[in-house]
DNA sequence: CAGCAAAAATGACATATGTCAATTACGGCC
DNA sequence: GGCCGTAATTGACATATGTCATTTTTGCTG
């Protein structure tokens, strides 16, 4: 039927299941449905039994915790293309270990665990592939750690600015998210952050608001937080993905921060 | 030989090899030297071609990187027994993401990660036995996140005491790190961990020092840093790991902070 | 047991960032 | 195009935590 051959279509541009044969991808969807969701309401909670994982065909999932008092911590922001939840469906005892909810009216394909497990018994291909996104992933938090323990506030918005400055290319960025997450996402208070941007224009450093910012002194921003001036790799150093255009992920590759 | 036996013995405890073929033990050893480092000296260097993998027989390594103003932000503490670098074996490009340094004298077993690679073509098993370890450590470095965006310096500090009391079982807690080690890892200062320490014991919380305390009234260290009083899980909230004792980590089930 | 170096504790102080309240600007909708 | 709710900004203020210097403990080694 229609549903079925659209999904399967794009399940195939999902990065993981790029050489998966058509017939092993028909596996994962005979169990499948569709599920659509309304702005605001849950995809799974956190430490709920994690029975399935998905495609998100269109609107934005945020994966997230709460704090003792109450905020959200945002993990990750999915777009659609993206698979939620994959990497859990590995883990033992399996639960979800983040709350996720729509942020926009969603549509997503519902997969079981039950078949991405045997699928992957059966094809080592899929074994492999999984696992290299996997230790993508593994980066990307491992990059995160390290941005959420920059001491001040100034060099972890920094050094997201640039981060995003390096995935979108120009010196002209667009902010994906809203401030208050982007907030969250840096552990301020959306009141810092602000008086962040402020300083950051009173000086000409940046131009710009509302989503849409002129980096116009990189260096001067590092120099600004005290981050190390150097070639333009910001956190990460070297040269660390850019390259493998397969990695379809919305997410941003150092951080999944926002879209690509 | 006999360091050949030795070795073969140590990897078949290593989780990820539990039911490998000795065939296939063999052939990752074929390729394998044996290293012996001096406390102080670098296993490997952040970005860093990752060209192998190790276990640690004897010893202990820290994996850490640098903050902008030179701090090292640790994030691995591994004893003997563990895999240094295993997972990043799968990334691409493969760079190794943090340094690696001996913190004591150590010994390791030095193994390509063509080996491993060829291992896993070959074995399915292999593949899907990492899958699951890697989807555990991304979990680990999600409560690691999770831990460092907890607001106040207390409530970190308490998140891991009450962390290290449930992997250890009693309230008489060994602390495995040096205080500057294990501020690190909580993202303060020396200075404000040994002010909490103190804070605590003249609230009668805690007592004793100097890596042996014993937590007196859990749910009033929960208290006095606002954290929320529930059941006993900790952060993770419901009983995350425990169960499993085939996850033969020193690094502690939810953090990697320490021995078990 | 004395002496020493490293680790930890303590004190005084500076400041980044959070908090709370009030104001302004934006973006969607009729 | 004007209105309204939400998001962003701004201000005044409190405080947790960092910084730096000094002292005290600790654990070792001869």
């Amino acid at each position: 039927m229609n549903l079925h051959i659209e999904s399967l279509t794009c399940l195939k541009k999902a990065f993981l299941f790029q050489n998966v044969s058509r017939e092993h991808l028909e596996k994962l969807l005979s169990g499948a449905r569709q599920t659509n969701l309304k702005a605001g309401r849950a995809l799974f909670e956190y430490e709920q039994k994690a029975t399935h994982f998905y495609l998100l065909k269109a609107g934005a999932i945020h994966t997230f915790r709460l704090s003792p008092d109450g905020d959200e911590k945002v993990f990750q922001v999915l777009r659609s293309g993206d698979l939620v939840a994959e990497a859990v469906m590995f883990m033992e005892p399996c639960v979800y270990p983040v709350y996720a909810r729509a942020e926009k009216d969603s549509a997503l394909i519902a997969m079981s665990r039950a078949s991405l497990l045997s699928l992957c018994r059966e094809s080592n291909d899929v074994s492999l592939k999984i696992l290299s996104a996997l230790s993508l992933r593994l980066y990307q938090n491992m990059n995160q750690i390290d941005q959420l323990t920059l001491s001040s506030a100034g060099q972890r918005l920094v050094s997201y600015l640039l981060e995003v400055k390096r995935h979108q290319g120009a010196d002209n960025i667009k902010l994906p998210l809203s401030q208050a997450v982007l907030a969250a996402r840096l552990n301020v208070t959306p009141e810092t952050l602000s008086r962040l941007f402020q300083g950051f224009r009173k000086k000409a450093l940046i131009e710009g608001r509302r989503g849409h910012i002129v980096l116009k002194d990189t260096d001067g921003l590092r120099r600004a937080v005290n981050l190390p001036v150097m070639n333009d790799a910001g956190l990460a150093g070297a040269t660390p993905e850019q390259t493998d255009p397969q990695h379809e992920y919305s997410e941003c590759g150092c951080c999944n921060l926002g879209e690509v």
